[in-house]
DNA sequence: GAATGTGAAGGTTTTCACAGCA
DNA sequence: TGCTGTGAAAACCTTCACATTC
């Protein structure tokens, strides 16, 4: 059987990670009144390099100028929309501890259209009550809240011990897409996309870093 | 010249965050009572493979016990030791908004010896008062104090605009590790180690895989 | 002249597959 | 027999270098 028309190509994490620096770096440059930038600029100031950058560019298309570089303000939009954060997303966060709070008035999340629509926890003292203009959910109407709410995107935000039973919920609920904050291994099926957010992660590669006199990409052992 | 007699071996930067991973699921097995582990079993738990676990684990040295696989409790000792995360860390923590106040809390951090010592603000209503034990220091004695108290880990929870500023100071003072929660590219001489931690990158990594049907290591363009 | 876009080369990381050991 | 440890092969990612275009 021959493969369908439709051009396949691998595209790796990095170098959608990479795409978030750039639109980062963009959104700054824009600020600054810079019309045009050129691969090699926007390599230097995020420590990358020029080829890195036009490579990353040329798996989506062909978005600069030979000879002047790329527009600021169409590659931002660009980028933009590969991502697929040139539109809203309907965003639930589960878990009113430290770390859920802080990210309901993390604006950033706003800033490219993630917006956290409804809020969940099991403590009685906080359901009913009002975080940055919403009424926290109780965590026992969760499937049919998030059905409700179009959510899109689960944040999940709660004690690593609960947290498999939480997604689980959440999943039941038709939910695609999880950024897990616990600081555990969830299962989902295949059709759910799972990212994992590990604060203690890269304090440990700094850890390993100053133990081992790790320079970059080379260790003494 | 030649190459000293030490060995030296590219550790590369995926090897050690999952040494990280690794070193959570010891612990989750140690808890569970299990008092070994084949690389089998491991990779199953972590999504991996089992030649990418004893792969990791040889960068280092022979743990394992052929035939029977890993002691669940020697093996999570080992990776602590390579880690450094088997002696405690003196970290300080600037800027007490929503995230830094946050991470004050973090269990995580300091049952991974990662104990926050100092903190720093620039709010007056903030300085002075008692978080979690600690009072907080006022940002203008930021390089003293950071000296005084031996910090060697610090984390950036600072507004972006500012980010730059507060960090040269810290390398002023000395110290060599910086995690950065601020959503901005910082400079640091080649002798700090920086990390970025960059929560909205998940999330676009997951509107991504959305907008894009994305399967991993695969896309669709 | 200046900078993109891109095959090809070069490196790095992962997986394979099997010898070797408990 | 079961599972580790590891060279070799395969897959993947980055860099080079240059033809191409403005």
């Amino acid at each position: 059987m021959v493969e369908s028309s439709e051009e396949k190509k691998r595209i790796s994490e990095s170098t959608i990670h990479r795409l978030s620096i750039y639109y980062r770096a963009l959104s700054l440059l824009e600020k600054e009144k810079h019309e045009t930038i050129s691969s090699k600029e926007l390599a230097k100031r995020e420590k990358l390099t020029p080829a890195q950058v036009r490579k990353d560019l040329s798996f989506f298309g062909s978005f600069g100028t030979r000879g002047l570089g790329y527009n600021v303000v169409e590659l931002k939009q660009k980028i933009a929309g590969i991502l697929g954060i040139n539109r809203q997303w309907r965003v639930a966060l589960i878990g009113l501890g430290n770390i859920g709070s802080a990210l309901v008035s993390y604006k950033e999340f706003v800033r490219q259209g993630f917006n956290i629509m409804k809020l969940f926890d099991n403590d009685q003292r906080k359901i009913g009550s009002n975080h940055k203009g919403i009424i926290v959910s109780d965590i026992k109407n969760l499937e049919s809240e998030l059905k409700e709410a179009n959510i899109e995107i689960v944040i999940i935000a709660v004690p690593a011990t609960v947290a498999q039973y939480i997604v689980d919920n959440v999943v039941e609920a038709g939910v695609k897409a999880i950024l897990n904050f616990a600081p555990i291994n969830l299962r989902v099926p295949p059709d759910v996309y799972l990212r994992n957010e590990n604060m203690s992660m890269e304090l440990e590669y700094l850890s390993f870093a100053m133990v081992n006199n790790h320079t970059p990409k080379r260790v003494k052992i």
